[in-house]
DNA sequence: TATTGTTATACTCTATAACTATA
DNA sequence: TATAGTTATAGAGTATAACAATA
């Protein structure tokens, strides 16, 4: 008998769909869906050696990342090459303007976090913060392991 | 610069998909589904006043609990029954049977998620749940006030 | 007339299955 | 033949609008 009050799940969802409630406008007064942005952050740190790995970063199946990849294409922010050593893959990659723009929107998404989460005292905060990046990694291990 | 590694709103998306997949075939063996849960736990400390009320507690909106509410009354779990205050309300309670039931979904869960947290030494566990409940109901209470 | 619950319709999102090209 | 990407179709889930009963 622990004492929790409410279902871990019930409040996982809860907040998810509060953090992305308050997410959203800041992103679209970038031009910018969230799915788009998962998109571009997963590519900030290097290019994807092909399209099937992008889906599985981003947790969208490869069928439903085309039509974001096009658009992100056609807005200039990314470029898909063939793979010279297996013509069959592409690798994803983003643009200078597509840098540019991810790093806005991560500043934005940033500054916005700070203020959900300023209601907490700042050691609160950062024992919160890591245990949560620990448990996420954690019940990925478990999930992985079925 | 706090150097947190990836966004808040991600890692929660992230974290509920990963507990909900992990909750969904225990609660399929009692024979129920993640939103008949959902609405099972918010009668457990008594009945709705209104089906509005309830689809409000329960983040649906009314047309999408109409049916599941039809489905948990065909097996009994809960009761439909006009206000005599105002008839046009309908007071949504569990039977005993759902009483029964919801307990033993609950068990079932809590049961899991202890499994989920079980990587996690225990002081920090109990200050990671502290925080994430007040942190849930800060960022409700910020939306709320938009 | 306004509101609760219900039903019916339309729309969006997601998943499945064919198709093209490379290997 | 097998795989990456793409396209097309079908299905589930969700939202919008009309309807009946009550106030």
């Amino acid at each position: 008998m622990t004492g929790q009050r409410h279902d871990l799940g019930a409040t996982f969802v809860r907040l998810s769909r509060a953090v992305v409630a308050a997410e959203q406008p800041v992103l679209a007064e970038l031009g910018v869906e969230m799915w788009d942005y998962v998109v571009l952050s997963a590519l900030r740190d290097g290019p994807a050696h092909s399209q099937a790995r992008l889906a599985a970063a981003t947790g969208r199946d490869t069928t439903r990342l085309i039509p974001i990849l096009d658009r992100l294409e056609a807005r200039g922010l990314l470029r898909r090459t063939p793979d010279p050593a297996d013509r069959r893959n592409r690798i994803v990659e983003l643009t200078d303007s597509g840098t540019e723009l991810t790093a806005t929107c991560q500043a934005a998404i940033r500054t916005l976090e700070a203020r959900l989460l300023a209601g907490l005292p700042g050691d609160e905060r950062t024992a919160f913060i890591t245990t949560l990046e620990r448990l996420a990694e954690l019940i990925s291990a478990q999930r992985g392991a079925h």
